[in-house]
DNA sequence: AAGATGGTTCGACTATTTTCGAACAACTCG
DNA sequence: CGAGTTGTTCGAAAATAGTCGAACCATCTT
């Protein structure tokens, strides 16, 4: 066996658009994403949402298993970051778009 | 008491991103949107999904619950409508772009 | 009025998501 | 090594969403 705890994150082809819908539907997800596009990369532990890590590693993983979001250790922390390239090559704009209306 | 069967449609201040993104992050709505969007107005009864009626109907109301499609009653069936304008004027672009990708 | 047609509502069930604490794993630093 | 930090995994419980049949409502036609 291999990859116990490695995260699937999806190859480009099989980033699904209901999946990326559905992550980017719920609010702290959302609100994960738009810290990061403003950012750049954002480590799990510069969200101040008051939330226990467990739950807040539930929705980086909801966000990496869609394809929104990949991750790199660094450290001892690991850096998420918008995979931008490769949503807008699949999906011209939606994420784009979508972060502009979020930040109002 | 006043309207039993009618159902809310959030006015367009009231639309909400998250549930706008939800509504279309299942397969069956989006496939409906997508017809809708092709034909300008279809009613209910217009797709030929192999599914019940009321399931049917719970995902109109999903997609009338988020803002995403009006319906307007035309003599005997109930014709929707994309709320285009509306969705546009408060997340420009966002509708369009998923529309756009959800055609491949 | 009675039938037929097009949709909704209700209630029950199932399936998926969300949430959280506790235990664990990876890494850093003293 | 041992302690501190960062984040994941594992159950299990609670909440939300989807599915479906049966009954119902609205409208048109006869």
């Amino acid at each position: 066996m291999v990859c116990k705890t490695e995260v699937r994150q999806p190859v480009r082809e099989e980033i699904s658009l209901p999946k990326v819908l559905h992550a980017l539907s719920d609010p702290v997800r959302m609100e994960i994403v738009l810290k990061i596009a403003r950012a750049g990369e954002v480590a799990c532990g510069a969200f101040d949402i008051p939330m226990p890590k467990s739950t807040l590693s539930h929705h980086f993983r909801v966000l990496r298993e869609s394809g929104v979001v990949a991750s790199r250790r660094e450290g001892n922390e690991l850096m998420n970051f918008l995979r931008s390239d490769d949503l807008e090559a699949r999906f011209p704009g939606v994420l784009e778009t979508i972060i502009a209306a979020g930040n109002r």
